[in-house]
DNA sequence: TACATTTTGCAACAGTGTTAGGCAAAGTTA
DNA sequence: TAACTTTGCCTAACACTGTTGCAAAATGTA
């Protein structure tokens, strides 16, 4: 029977290149224009062949959505492998999803929500001035000054609303659930406990700190 | 000339009536049930009316941006307000930061993007596994085994990710850049002096903390 | 060749954002 | 009051979007 097994590679064929024409919309004029009908379009077929092959158009972000996590997966075991040390794993493994992001920024935008139309456009807002102002006046104030003339609030504020921002984001999405089925170990460490420890991090890096530790080379 | 001045009250009744319908669609129906002809239906008025107001149906979402950041700054505010000492009003403010984007959800959904199709459905990605535990490895491996009893990696995990995905999102959304035009107060810390230094507190933390640090009382 | 099955595409439905053009009411002037 | 101008508003269209029913065409089987 080996023409089911053609059929079955051409189904696949077809597959891939709508993955492919997709992907290459994405890539070239970002998430808001990467229509199905363009889809069909550009791969020569008819509208309902791309229906056959994904239910949704949901369905193939969510393909994209899982390859973009697969990668950044072996992106970070690449990292972590290079490096003996765990706290030098760590930080590979940061630096490592720092460029991944970057590098792959249509997959990370898509993994995460970012790029909502507002997003992009409405970057100017004055009120995000007050924002920052508030934040960073407790944190200069956190310091005595005249010491650590290496201490950078701007900087400080800006580690501190990342760790915020993250947190709320992720388990907003609730992305930071995995499900995994093993036995109740109960890895359900609470938000609320996540914030409490980041912030102690946080705290205790500006209360101890006045030059950057000691950078290992990189990988 | 009362004439004008009822015309104009009139017309920002209009308005306001815009942005409450909109609103109240977000809020009822999340952000992807919202459309322009539908609230022209509500407020029973024909679609151009909105243009009237309105350049964009971003400009709509521009208006609720900038509304959504006036709240959040004003919330920090009075948080920090509440507690003399600076260490107390960064946790009262993290702690009024995520209260905030809990509570008013939409705010922040749309202040940051969050809400894209694909987040919602696609969550049990297999590969979110992997990711997991690469990086719980590293950080299980930090601490030598038995000591410090109250040490939780999953925890750990959950910080970690956060961080670098709040840095990230962050700054692939040019949110960090509020355009001071001051005399070049530098204020333009490199990102990943921010990312350096955000694991630096992270590693600290972990190496120095067996127990959470003493949490002073709310407010 | 005749039948059955799959594959495919046309065309429609129900939406969306956005805009051009005309109609009618309101205000202004003679 | 009559004529004119301005304003506000709506109808209707354009150009899209995702999604699907149904009929025609291509393919495989007997």
């Amino acid at each position: 029977m080996g023409i089911t097994d053609r059929k079955q590679r051409q189904k696949e064929e077809v597959r891939a290149s709508i993955l492919d024409t997709a992907w290459q919309m994405v890539v070239t004029e970002g998430w808001h224009s990467f229509s199905i009908r363009k889809v069909a379009d550009a791969i020569e077929y008819s509208v309902p062949v791309i229906y056959s092959h994904f239910e949704n158009k949901d369905a193939i972000l969510l393909e994209f959505n899982r390859k973009g996590f697969q990668l950044l997966a072996e992106t970070l075991a690449q990292a972590k492998a290079g490096q003996p040390e765990p706290a030098n794993q760590i930080r590979a493994m940061g630096r490592a999803y720092w460029s991944f992001a970057f590098q792959n920024k249509e997959y990370y935008q898509l993994m995460f929500g970012l790029g909502i139309p507002t997003c992009e456009t409405a970057i100017k807002i004055p009120a995000l001035t007050n924002f920052s102002d508030v934040i960073t006046g407790s944190i200069i104030a956190m310091v005595p000054t005249g010491q650590k003339p290496n201490f950078d609030p701007w900087l400080k504020y800006q580690s501190f609303w990342s760790m915020l921002h993250g947190l709320v984001s992720i388990n907003m999405t609730s992305l930071s659930r995995p499900e995994r089925s093993d036995e109740n170990d109960h890895r359900e460490a609470l938000p609320e406990q996540v914030l409490e420890d980041v912030m102690c991090s946080f705290i205790r890096g500006i209360q101890a700190a006045e030059q950057p530790a000691e950078q290992p080379k990189t990988s």
